[in-house]
DNA sequence: CTCCGATATGTTATGACATTACATTTATGT
DNA sequence: ACATAAATGTAATGTCATAACATATCGGAG
C-alpha cells in the first residue's frame, strides 16, 4: 500500500509512526519514536510531514500542535476536514460534514470572503469518555 | 469604559494594544509595544491575555498563534465564535453563525460527542482584497 | 486599623514547537 | 553520462509558551 504511494524512507517512517499511534503526535514525539531508525533532527520530521500533508495523508491539529494520519473514508477533493478531539482519551475523529460546509460557504458568500482553507476543531468528550 | 471593567494596569495595556492594532498580534509583538510602559517579560503578557480571554475580551487565533480584541456585537453566551482571516491584509473578522452552531450541534449529537470548545477559522481573502 | 488570604506582579530560567542556511546525496529524465 | 530536481543530514537559530519563586497589592474579617 505505502509502496504504491511512492513515499521516501523518511516519509514512510513518519506515516507509520502516526498510523501506529492511538492519538495525535507532535513532531518531536515522532522524532523520539524514530531515533532508533536513525533520524536525529526535527527538520527531518517536519519535511516528511510537509510532503505527507501536501498529499493529505496526514493532517495537522492546530489546537494541539500535533499531527494525525488521515482516516478519511472518502476523498479529500475540496472538502473541509473537521476534527472532534476527546480531551480525556486523546482520540481524534476526523470527519467531513456536507451541511456544515454549505453553511460555511453561505457565510463566506454573504460576506464576500473568498475562502482558501478552513480549520474546524471541536474539543470535548467522546462517546466512550462520558 | 475600561474603568468599568476593573482591569488591572497590565490587562488594560494589553487590551489597548490589541484594540489599536489593525490585525492580530502575537504575545511577543504585544510585549514589544509595551516595553515603553515598563513591561519586560513574556509572562506579563500571557498572564494578562489569560485574564482577558477568561472574560472574552480577547480571543486567540489558533492558526496564527496570535490574539485579537473581541469585536463581538452581541454577547458570547454559549456561542461558538468563528474567524475569517484575510491572508493578504491580515484583517480578522469575528462572527457567530447560528445555523453553523446548529450543524455542529447536530454532528456532535449524532456521534454522541460532548462538545466543550469549538475552534473555527477560515483563511482566505477578504472583500477588499480580491 | 490590623491581620490574613487571594490576586496580581516582577524576574529568571527553561521547555516546546518550528524554520533558516548550507552542504551532500539520491532519484530522474535526456 | 550528464544535468537537474528532489530529498537528506546537520547545526544553529527563531518563535511561542510555561515553571518556579520572590514580592507587592487589594479586600474583607475581626
Ligand atoms: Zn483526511
Ligand atoms: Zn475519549
Ligand atoms: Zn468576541
Ligand atoms: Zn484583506
Amino acid at each position: 500500500m505505502s509502496e504504491t504511494l511512492n513515499l521516501t524512507r523518511n516519509q514512510e517512517l513518519v506515516l507509520k509512526a502516526l498510523l501506529h499511534s492511538q492519538g495525535p503526535l507532535s513532531a518531536y514525539q515522532i522524532l523520539d519514536e524514530l531515533r532508533g531508525e536513525g533520524l536525529r533532527a526535527p527538520l527531518q520530521i517536519y519535511r516528511a510531514l510537509d510532503k505527507l500533508r501536501d498529499r493529505k495523508l496526514v493532517h495537522r491539529i492546530e489546537t494541539l500542535n500535533a499531527f494525525v494520519a488521515c482516516s478519511c473514508h472518502a476523498d479529500h477533493a475540496g472538502e473541509t476536514v473537521a476534527f472532534a478531539i476527546c480531551e480525556a482519551c486523546g482520540k481524534v475523529e476526523e470527519f467531513s460534514d456536507e451541511a456544515l460546509q454549505k453553511r460555511i460557504g453561505a457565510w463566506t458568500r454573504e460576506h464576500d470572503f473568498l475562502p482558501a482553507r478552513t480549520t474546524l476543531e471541536i474539543k470535548g468528550l467522546c462517546a466512550a469518555c462520558h
